[in-house]
DNA sequence: CGTGGATCTGAATACGTATGTATCAGAGCA
DNA sequence: TGCTCTGATACATACGTATTCAGATCCACG
């Protein structure tokens, strides 16, 4: 239907080699031919195949990129970025959702019609990173742990959790509970680590009783503040897994009729767009999650250049943020300091 | 690198195309043949070349999906089934985006990389419908108006806002405003055609200085509050051109001190997730976006199958979602009657 | 024992591009 | 005039699969 470089060839009175090459701006095709070539290619609207190029050069300039899922506000922070980053390095972004034992399976993903992919979702005990090592398949983790033979880009989570253990005991709370992440994720897995490190190094204890693990998402935070506010002891500070779980916990609150921060201080993780906005005011541990994407981006296409070369983990450092969402304990026998 | 169906071949000890023949389980292989192909495939990890697959087919098997802009949250709305209903086709997805001026240029989508295209963004006077029509490759219009010679699902935009114009004047509003989304598009321009047909049908009229129109963007809507709010006379009740708008416009009023609803009524449209947080409670126009995309696979879809088929145009019919974000005008003189 | 048919497999080819090699014309030089 | 060299183009082929068509084998049946 569409022309070919066959039928430009025909048009211009040359081969089909030369069309390729006067395109392609090959510097041996004389000035008056490659005119000709181009006046034809125009008059025929031709636009070269790329399922003929991409199985000649052996390259597809396309990049998967696994999120587990799309509606998850999250992940467009990681999306937006690594699209732009890949565009504008010539590749395209072909996308793959992995939702509970639902994700690509390996054929799909090696079949050759990917130059290399970003795992932003992998679990730690998912059998893909090792089954793209085994093929020789470039690709990168993005948020998520690796061991020291895969690329990645990472927030160094420990840190960060710990981060917030140490405010909420600043802030002198005691009843502190959490809302963490799935084990089965390196950034669940690592949040709490750092967070547990942290009360311990103050000589605090997480009650099992005040400790839940969900999955990354809204609902089941919601869910997890009804559970630990039917504690006979209610939490009064609250860490949470991320930041969307955190926003889950707050519409609970809304529900509940809880009041943030005066009832309950609320910390999130990575601070997502909607954290900042007035009406949320998340108070929460800032990830540059727009670095971080690029970061991979970088680390993948460096990779598929050069599949010999050192594996990197980039990892970045986290700082808090402050908003309205925290709260200094209020003693029953003292009147209300708020802090922020 | 990777083994091919020759390799196979020539371990199973058979030709080529019986490779092929038997590992899509064509009948006339025997099944014995069959057996040591399959052997010979899992002993190598082969995995049938998709490029060399597409060339041969002259099927991708991919479908573009072009929005404008991943950071807004409106987009995973549409995204997000679109993505799930292609998988479940057997279509993967390719992500394109087109912020002002800079999107996909013809060539990128008639490569013959795609077997169709999904168009959520176009601006009204966008080249690429037209461009893809000449080509003849498959597209349909998501969310978007389209003239009569091409697939679309679309929302009634000029009834759903309408329906907004009925709820402010029932209300009791006589300033009344709007923050209405860009002419360009064709959502923008359908929703504010509705919203003044409304008025005017209860002899009511919209002030120009209570008018703007700015892109569908959370900040954009933020000032546009500032901006109305400077008014001699502001506005008491203010329709939306969206909700990413409309939620730009509650946090302008957050940090104006502006009481929603008691100063202001604030409508969007969408019904997008966040508008039914518990935090947020937007009064908005409901549409099914999940239906809507999937309606609009299903067209395209049903198009790349057969290109000669009538052109469809899906129409949903949208409905109010009264939340907290509206309230019956306050008189000065009487006491508040929030409604809802 | 030969023939027709059924069953299975291989050879050839198409898909559309890119590229290495060969060829050809013309120029420069002896 | 004949040789070499250069520049431009054509020829051949590779990429990896799917498919058409022809051929081979075997059996049943006359």
């Amino acid at each position: 239907m569409a022309a070919t470089s066959k039928d430009v060839a025909r048009l211009a009175g040359v081969s089909q080699p030369t069309v390729s090459r006067a395109l392609r701006g090959h510097p041996s095709v004389a000035p008056e031919t490659r005119r000709r070539v181009e006046e034809a290619a125009r008059a025929l609207d031709y636009v070269a195949s790329e399922r003929g190029r991409v199985l000649s050069l052996r390259k597809t300039h396309r990049i998967g990129i696994v999120v587990s899922d799309l509606t998850n506000p999250f992940y467009p922070h990681l999306l937006a970025p690594l699209h732009d980053y890949f565009k504008q390095a010539g590749f395209r972004t072909v996308l793959f959702t992995e939702q509970d034992e639902d994700g690509p399976t390996i054929e799909e993903l090696a079949d050759g019609s990917l130059d290399g992919i970003v795992l932003t979702t992998s679990l730690v005990d998912s059998p893909l990173p090792a089954a793209l090592m085994h093929r020789d398949i470039p690709f990168v983790f993005l948020n998520r742990e690796s061991d020291a033979t895969a690329d990645s880009a990472v927030v160094d989570n420990v840190y960060g959790a710990a981060l917030v253990g140490d405010l909420l005991v600043e802030l002198g709370h005691h009843r502190i509970g959490a809302v963490f992440g799935p084990r089965a994720a390196s950034t669940g897995r690592d949040r709490e680590t750092g967070f547990r490190r942290s009360l311990s190094k103050h000589g605090r204890s997480l009650a099992d009783e005040l400790a839940v693990s969900v999955p990354f998402s809204f609902s089941h935070g919601r869910a997890a503040l009804g559970t630990l506010l039917a504690r006979s002891e209610p939490p009064t500070a609250l860490f949470c897994g991320n930041d969307v779980i955190a926003l889950g916990v707050l519409d609970g609150a809304v529900e509940l009729g809880v009041r943030i921060p005066e009832d309950l201080t609320v910390v999130g993780f990575d601070d997502i767009t909607i954290a900042s906005w007035a009406h949320i005011g998340l108070t929460t541990v800032h990830c540059d999650l727009d670095r971080l994407a690029r970061t991979a981006g970088d680390l993948l296409l460096k990779r598929i250049a050069d599949p010999d070369r050192e594996h990197v983990r980039s990892i970045q450092r986290p700082h808090l943020v402050l908003r309205r969402s925290h709260a200094r304990l209020q003693l029953p026998s003292s009147p209300s300091k708020k802090e922020h």
